[in-house]
DNA sequence: TTACTATGCTACACTTAGTGTAGGTCAACC
DNA sequence: GGTTGACCTACACTAAGTGTAGCATAGTAA
């Protein structure tokens, strides 16, 4: 059984997060030792695991706690779940193209400086 | 003179946007009309286009403030401005990275998928 | 015994860049 | 006279946590 502090640092979250996905349903109220600190078990830490594993792809803590909730019924929901991965992937891919753009402006917005012609006046 | 309405359409931002600007102080607080509506100038205008031009390139709210301070202050900070610019830049090169890095992962646990490998067993 | 430090707890406020909503005012139109 | 439509203010809400206040508890040092 491992503390939050040791769930924390063996999982690359921080405390407050861990305590957040609780309050958000993505993980079971954690038992309690007799000085009422949480605790967790392997099973736990590797849910824990699982979780960082999604948020790193970027997803939302709300589609992950649908995700867990797929995950935990079983393979039927395996296409189902590809799907999510899949939007996921173009919602990345997206966002990606919608960064280039900005820095497209960005870009022409400093040659514009370079040539000593701002944007705007100063009023 | 324009009305907070025809501005919006005018700049392309919304109405709430453009009294959150002012409330955030991007803008002097607007003259009023008669029946206490806001009128906008062509110089306010081409202030929000100005806006407008920034946050299209991702910069926050907070850091326009300061680079309309400098705009009103004169050329004599321009080149403190082409290093905001600059900084701007390279934040969302590292966004694009990091953007790409989250795509890897979840290219690598769509390919999991594929091969029926779940990332975490259903406990 | 007392003090200090570390760790944990809860609950609340704060962040960003707005959006949405409730409730009110006013002018124009039918 | 009633009803749009555009505007006003103030407040709550969003995502994903972080930071803080005020508390309890355990272990260690003087």
């Amino acid at each position: 059984m491992y503390t939050i502090g040791q769930a924390a640092q063996k999982v690359g979250f921080s405390i407050g997060a861990i305590r957040f996905y609780e309050r958000k349903g993505l993980l079971e109220p954690a038992a309690r030792s007799e000085q009422n600190n949480r605790l967790y078990t392997d099973s736990e830490i590797n849910w824990l695991v699982f979780i960082k594993c999604l948020r790193e792809t970027g997803m939302r803590v709300e589609d992950i706690k649908q995700f867990a909730n797929m995950v935990m019924a079983g393979t039927a929901t395996l296409p189902e779940r590809i799907k999510i991965i899949q939007d996921q992937k173009q919602k990345l891919l997206d966002d990606i193209e919608g960064k280039k753009s900005q820095l497209v402006q960005l870009e022409r917005k400093l040659e514009r400086y370079y040539n000593d012609l701002v944007c705007v006046g100063t009023g």
